[in-house]
DNA sequence: GAGCAAATGAAAACATTTTTCAATTACGAG
DNA sequence: CTCGTAATTGAAAAATGTTTTCATTTGCTC
């Protein structure tokens, strides 16, 4: 999902698509897991209090998520699914594309759960800290 | 991992056995993914600070680990492999044990990257929110 | 038991997030 | 296009959560 179609959501949910908004959407979308402070250097123009409203904003619609690997919350745009390698060395997070979920072995009916999207953390070292 | 496991773990690292350390761990083990504050009224007599130092020390010897599922930080006993129902609409978490992972298509050799655990979770709508 | 480094806890410091409230602004109605 | 209005913003203050400091206490080794 791109910028656009962000915003196009928030408008849709009555909300307005004010340059702040649009700054900090931009911002989420330039790079996946960032921190409040790496957001923050992305809208200079943009006041705190109004990053933490609107990321609060996204994440209840469903549009951005908060995730904490360690290191304090960390934020993304929303995909279906999304695989993180967390080193537990170094604490450097990187993704990885193919998913390692079988469909088949994810059977939630007897839990009567209606599944939207997932994540996978895997733990490990990476290659520069073994 | 039991308690007296994870004690001997501390101890083997040079750590001391202290009571209040029975107690933390005592207070994770009786529950996953619980709240600070859960913890914290399991261990009455156990200082706030030392609550929070034992947290960090058992994490960072990877016996316990961090979780943020949305509502603030979560703690439970690492094992090597967990998995979360997350219900976007109450918050709540609940665990599925059978594991959906295929290893066939968890192949981390293009990243030199050395697995030693994992998590999955997946978002959703639980039964009651439905 | 004695010695000592490690651990504890209360208070203070620090960091982070939220609330308050007056001023500003997006946007639909006319 | 202009107006009116409710939503939004931002600075300061408050609230919350976490960490540091430091004097005292306590496991653990010899």
């Amino acid at each position: 999902m791109d910028v656009g179609a962000v915003m196009g959501k928030l408008r849709g949910g009555g909300f307005k698509a004010t340059p702040q908004r649009w700054e900090v959407v931009r911002a989420i979308a330039a790079e996946q897991h960032q921190s409040m402070e790496e957001i923050r250097a992305r809208c200079p123009g943009v006041g705190m209090v109004t990053v933490y409203r609107t990321l609060e904003l996204l994440s209840g619609l469903g549009l951005i998520r908060r995730l904490d690997l360690g290191g304090g919350p960390r934020w993304e745009l929303a995909e279906d699914h999304h695989h993180h390698l967390v080193c537990e060395s170094c604490g450097d997070v990187t993704e990885f594309d193919l998913c390692p979920l079988d469909p088949g072995l994810l059977d939630l009916s007897d839990h009567g759960f209606e599944a939207r999207s997932h994540s996978v953390e895997v733990y490990g070292r990476c290659s520069v800290c073994q």
